[in-house]
DNA sequence: TTGACATAGTACGATACCGGACTATATCAA
DNA sequence: TTGATATAGTCCGGTATCGTACTATGTCAA
């Protein structure tokens, strides 16, 4: 391999890490104390595929360890904003269901970001960010689908 | 704003987001047992930009709380990787020197990547990396300068 | 010079996340 | 039917990270 592709692949990562490193901090300074991003995607999950689903679909939508899942929803329900009930189809199993709370979470959560994802969205337009996500989604498919890298 | 930028931007960062999961699961499967990423970054930081640093300098450099580098410095230090000095002109402050040993374990670190480095650069041209790297880099700078979204 | 304030690093407690072990339930073949 | 195996969730111990508080040192103006 050549190094300038060595090198193209850690910068794409590393680039990638940061992004992540300073969205995650600037956007939990937005949600109420003691709330994680991990809260707030998996309500977010809730919303947007449905809910009903168990603990380990969601650990593994979000590539976390199971026992990690039981400690997220544990302080979700702790607070209100889901709520677990025994799976009919599966004694081992449970589901997790949004509650109104919940949802009103999730949408002062978004309505907070509202100003700075505008801000951004002036600086860069809507084209090249959608031109960007299609990139990482199939580099993500890819990690997804290969788990060898 | 437009509900579809507001979309396009979210479904950027969780991109990122899951991207960013997927590579820290990974790589840090072909480190040895007890290193993270986080200490991987911090010896590839000196390689790249020169030991002799501050930890409160790597602290920022990350994004990361000072008490956090101190535990990763520690974490470095106890394995030999680093050697942290006196700061001869600053009696508060220390130096963060790279160790023979940290230069090895850098350098192995990389090459145990080098095959799934190499099968990634194979699905996706040098050209598609660099291109959206700029972009990212771009976004970075932004995210790091306002700090604000 | 000195006292107020700022800064570098650390100690400590709390939370997030992980892997391994465990319990309860489900599945499936003999 | 039953025993072996697989699976869902939880408990526990350990590490990473954070915020707060603290100590030691530096800075700077009165």
């Amino acid at each position: 391999m050549q190094p300038e592709q060595r090198l193209a692949c850690f910068t794409l990562f590393n680039e990638i890490g940061i992004i992540n490193q300073l969205t995650r901090v600037l956007f939990e300074a937005s949600l109420p104390p003691g709330i994680q991003i991990s809260h707030f995607s998996v309500i977010n999950n809730l919303v947007r595929v449905g809910d009903g689903t168990t603990p380990l679909k969601l650990a593994r939508a979000f590539q976390v360890a199971k026992t990690t899942m039981t400690h997220t929803l544990s302080g979700l329900e702790k607070r209100g904003y889901i709520s677990l009930q025994p799976n009919p189809r599966d004694g081992r199993s449970k589901c997790v269901f949004l509650t109104d709370a919940g949802l009103e979470f999730r949408n002062k959560a978004i309505a907070a970001l509202d100003p700075d994802i505008s801000a951004f969205a002036e600086v860069f337009p809507v084209d090249l960010i959608a031109e960007t996500t299609e990139v990482l989604s199939r580099i993500r498919k890819y990690l997804d689908t290969s788990r060898d890298i």
